[in-house]
DNA sequence: TGAAAATCTTGATGAAGGTCAATTATTTAA
DNA sequence: TTAAATAATTGACCTTCATCAAGATTTTCA
């Protein structure tokens, strides 16, 4: 059988410094970064800097705010109400990823989202800012529409993920695309989230993680070091579950 | 208990009209009918007409083709492929809807993707003729941009429901949003696609979507008046199923 | 640090729905 | 229009995983 491609592992993109002024919002995220000084330099003068404390929450449906933000320390875990008000978690945000599509769109798409904060610093722009830069400057339109297609195909992939396969392998191949994301010398991977948050991204329960995990344990796949730090032992394994 | 919110029933756009011309893509579809008849003109002059027979695949991952697609007339079936290679319905395109996403972006976006026609006839432009127009119509980035954002929350909210619904709440969610969106006077609905497709679409099988429909039936929620067509008894009772 | 809270693990049980197989209905194309 | 192909239904069975509960472990923060 063929080795598989990896799905996302909840990482939006791999952008591991801790910023440290709010300016750095600007400057170093991929939807602005590619602009000319000047050209940031006339959008950080609308940015604002906020912060949150861990389980604040920025918005939901009923509340929408207007702004994007743009994370600058912390982590924004982002959820998604179904039809029944049940919640999943879709992405977990990182330094230099964005939300807030509310400031970008103008209909109905202020609904069926939550978002939840872990101690986080974010930049803001405020909507009507935003819109003038994306008319002034296309270029952040595209690399706005690039980031969207990308997190389309990813949540796209997911749902296909979810459609076909069964929770044993929607694990094994998270487990999969954590260990190819970290590259660590030591074949180990930390888990990125605890597993209760994991059970939630991936449509099944903490105890089902738990079993799971263990099986794929005696099975040879995989050790568990510590409560989050895993080994791999057998990743081609892993793909083929 | 609340009055559930529809979820979408495959349809991307309402778009009744079968288009005449291949002209027509242009000035009918929304990602370009807002602009001025002059823009549309010299839109149209790069526009190529295809046809497609039933069965054909435009493009499949390993076969990239690089142009933008907009639906004249037919159908489009889209599917995703998942990493073991099983397949699931995403989306079914109706006139005026497009797909191409190769055309709009550089990287790695180009795969796990297969679209499926049904005598379908098509507009294309091709990749450097748009992104000659993105750049200089900064308009239509954004009416993508928009459409990306409505697939997107539609993706994202099916991941949701695939993670925390079961297949029963699935199916009566998609019955109501059918139901929804036809609004006929007889009170009933025409399914929009076959039961195997329906299955592919909502992650279950043939004979579950059979034995659902059935229960619904003996329930009262719905009654089944043909093979396609299907009343709804009692919506907000489906809705809290 | 140490107590309280939260998370994680493991077991027992049952429900939901997938699979296989046989029959019936519908669609397609000659 | 009819034969062949495809799709839909129904039944029997069985796997997967959610749920509930109880205990162990880890994390939090006073």
């Amino acid at each position: 059988m063929e080795k598989r491609k990896l799905s996302n592992c909840g990482h939006t993109h791999t952008c591991n410094h801790t910023v440290g002024s709010h300016k750095s919002c600007i400057s170093l995220v991929p939807i602005f970064n590619h602009l000319e000084v000047e050209q940031m330099d006339e959008i950080m003068k609308t940015v604002q800097a906020a912060s949150f404390k861990k389980g604040e929450i920025i918005y939901q449906a009923e509340d929408p705010s207007d702004s994007l933000y743009i994370v600058n320390q912390g982590k924004i875990r982002i959820y998604r109400l179904s039809d029944s008000g049940k919640e999943q978690l879709v992405r977990i945000l990182n330094p230099g990823d964005f939300t807030g599509e509310h400031a970008l769109f103008s209909e109905s798409m202020h609904e069926s989202y939550a978002e939840a904060m872990v101690d986080t610093s974010v930049c803001v722009i405020r909507r009507l800012d935003l819109q003038d830069f994306l008319l002034k400057y296309p270029s952040i339109s595209l690399k706005i529409l690039e980031e969207f297609a990308s997190r389309l195909k990813q949540s796209e992939k997911q749902t296909a993920q979810f459609a076909t396969e069964k929770v044993e392998t929607r694990i094994a191949l998270f487990l999969a695309e954590c260990y190819d994301q970290e590259k660590s010398s030591t074949g180990t991977f930390i888990l990125p989230m605890s597993k209760k948050d994991l059970a939630s991204y991936l449509g099944t329960t903490p105890e089902t993680i738990s079993r799971k995990l263990a099986d794929l344990e005696e099975q040879g796949y995989i050790k568990r070091k510590t409560n989050k730090r895993i080994e791999v032992l057998n990743l081609d394994g892993l793909l083929l579950i």
